[in-house]
RNA sequence: GCGCCCGUAGCUCAGUCGGAUAGAGCAGCUGCCUUCUAAGCAGCGGGUCGCAGGUUCGAGUCCUGCCGGGCGCGCCA
């Protein structure tokens, strides 16, 4: 089974084919959703240069040699040759009868599985993770869950920062108040002040920065005693990471995990063989590679710089050392790097870099999914008052807070007890949260909003998450599980048709979202599905239907909607309460 | 200065390979709870798609210029 538009589209195809030779078999055939019926095609339009006829007279030729009395009403020439495709209704509803018994609802594996690294997430070790790696860690969850729903080899890979110059300092100021002193106590309790403490010292004290970047050289070499700290360091910020990707929900585990350290004993060779293929120059004192078409501020080439003049490598390095680790020893046919829209002159450059020294393959696709800043109300870069970044843990207690406050207003709350509360508060804030990170095109900046998040109206999580609690307290009233309503389908009223149709596109929003590593769009299409929902809830009675088969029916397409929305929720890592 | 991204309704955002009269949600106004969860639904009003050219049968979408904003541009990541 496949999605209605491209069933069309081959049909049209197969059209073009018969009403005008074999040399048209290739031709796309502009299906596309149509506001003038269910699908229109516009490849009469675009036929006129080649066929020297009216666009219009193809178009009825066309029609004409349409073998698609199956699936469409008698297909309709408008305009200046549009085809209007308007579907059966007893098709519609034979295919969602099908869908029924598909495990996948109606949705395909890749014929041809990638294997394919998502990084993300990657937060800086020993500090805290602030709202910016939330959206890179949700988005970035998401992409993982879809590419593998799809039917590639997913490979996870966290690219932990836990070997930069800031371990340097980190080391250096442990050491400064004793690793016994109180001060090193706050890496436990209040890890960013520990960080901030260092960096000020960093900032402020020539002779303190300088020991800090000597101290990443030792740690890069291998002394044992930056070793032994750098090993507590690590330890502490992986509990911590811990809680917060399991409070999250995010997928990643310890396996996932490889950091900046894991390529430290590959960057010798990698900085050796581009400068022995003579990509990597000495410039400054630093080594550096400068791929053709970068100028910088003064129209001068732009470097990359793979080893610094202290002799220390750093993130250039890094990430040359994870582009060859991903090629020969993944084998990756794609990897998608889930960061930060700033970080993008620099992946072009490495990317260019790794291209150069032939290290990726023509077919490898190294791509860049830029997450755009969280903004606040006010327009700028999210910040406390105090002007600091905010915390993550923080963050999502307040949605949790939130989610509760509104739970205690409605009287509906009275139904539930204390921990049924609780976790329906939970479900319902961190939901909220992440659904917001993820329903906005990832590459663009968006307002961070509480309100409008936590809202139960719109485009928002919640709404989603009601969608399901609602069919689910059907199914509960009937006595009935989802699974044993089996239809068939049949479809008398309109807002059943725009139901079935709208589950039938499925397959299609999944594989949308994967081909372009953008979660939004199956936002998009769920909250279209949820919508048309509700319109069918409010006008076809389901438990009271006027007979059994159209009681059947209605059953049958509640338990479709269930079971799209429940999956699709679960494709972007959003939790659902039973109720609500 | 150069490079990348962005500019769509009062606000927040969609808009697929260029297709018909540019769509949602919020906010505003009008209706709807003896009926499966009203945390909802139905309806109304709201637009020179930043500006100006160009390509095209057709441009929010592609090209050029300008205006406005964000980010980046040598040893942080």
């Amino acid at each position: 089974m496949a999605n209605p538009q491209e069933l069309l589209a081959r049909r049209v195809q197969d059209g073009l084919a018969a009403a005008f030779g074999e040399a048209f078999s290739g031709t796309d055939p502009l299906v596309r959703p149509s506001q003038h019926a269910d699908f229109q095609s516009n490849v009469a339009l675009s036929l006129p240069g080649q066929l020297h006829r009216p666009p219009r007279e193809i178009a009825a030729e066309l029609v004409r040699s349409l073998q698609i009395t199956d699936m469409c009403l008698p297909p309709e020439v408008s305009g200046p040759g549009f085809i209007n495709l308007t579907l059966r209704d007893d098709w519609i509803a034979r295919q969602a009868s099908e869908m029924l018994g598909d495990d996948r609802l109606g949705t395909y594996r890749a014929a041809d599985p990638q294997t394919v690294v998502v990084e993300y997430s990657s937060p800086n070790i020993a500090k805290e993770m602030h709202v910016g790696h939330l959206r890179t860690t949700i988005v970035g969850d998401a992409i993982a869950r879809i590419m593998d729903f799809a039917g590639h080899h997913v490979i996870r890979d966290n690219h932990v920062g836990d070997w930069g110059t800031q371990f340097g300092m980190l080391i250096e100021h442990l050491l400064d108040v004793g690793e016994d002193s109180p001060e090193a106590g706050t890496l436990r309790t209040d890890p960013n002040r520990f960080y901030q403490a260092a960096r000020a010292a960093f900032d402020s004290d020539p002779e303190f920065a300088e020991r800090s970047r000597q101290r990443v050289v030792l740690l890069q070499g291998g002394d044992p005693v930056s070793l032994r700290i750098w090993h507590e360091l690590v330890a502490l910020s992986m509990d911590y990471l811990h809680r917060m990707y399991s409070r999250l929900q995010v997928s990643l585990t310890d396996e996932d995990i490889r950091g900046e350290s894991f390529y430290n004993a590959m960057l010798p060779d990698v900085v050796a063989d581009l400068e022995t293929a003579g990509i990597a120059v000495p410039s400054e004192g630093a080594l550096c590679a400068f791929p053709p078409g970068f100028t910088g501020r003064d129209g001068s080439p732009l470097p990359v710089i793979i080893r610094k003049s202290d002799g220390g490598y750093n993130y250039s390095s890094t990430d040359l050392a994870t582009i060859r680790y991903r090629v020969d020893d993944l084998g990756c046919d794609r990897a998608i790097y889930v960061v930060g829209s700033a970080q993008a002159l620099h992946f072009r450059m490495v990317f260019a870099v790794a291209r150069q020294a032939g290290w990726i393959p023509e077919t490898t696709s190294f791509e860049h999914a830029q997450i755009g800043n969280v903004l606040g109300t006010d327009g700028k870069i999210l910040r406390t008052r105090s002007g600091d970044s905010i915390k993550l843990s923080a963050l999502l207690q307040e949605g949790v807070d939130r989610a509760r406050g509104i739970l205690d207003e409605l009287e509906a709350s009275a139904q539930f007890d204390e921990a049924t509360l609780a976790s329906i508060a939970e479900a319902v804030g961190i939901g909220a949260v992440k659904y917001a990170d993820l329903s906005t095109a990832r590459d663009s900046e968006y307002v961070f909003d509480w309100d409008r998040m936590i809202s139960f109206k719109g485009n928002t999580g919640p709404y989603l998450q009601y969608a399901t609690a609602r069919i689910r307290s059907i199914f509960r009233r009937a006595g009935l599980a989802p699974e044993r309503a089996t239809g068939p389908v049949v479809i008398a009223e309109e807002a059943e048709r725009g139901l079935a149709l709208k589950l039938l596109g499925f397959g299609a929003a999944v594989w949308s979202a994967a081909d372009a590593a953008q979660p939004h769009r199956l936002c998009v299409y769920l909250f279209e599905l949820a919508s048309l929902f509700t319109t069918f809830y409010e006008l076809c009675p389901v438990l009271k239907a006027e007979d059994e088969p159209v009681r059947a029916s209605r059953l049958a397409l509640c338990a479709l909607t269930l079971r799209v929305l429940l999956g699709g929720l679960d494709l972007l890592g959003v939790p659902v309460p039973e109720r609500m």
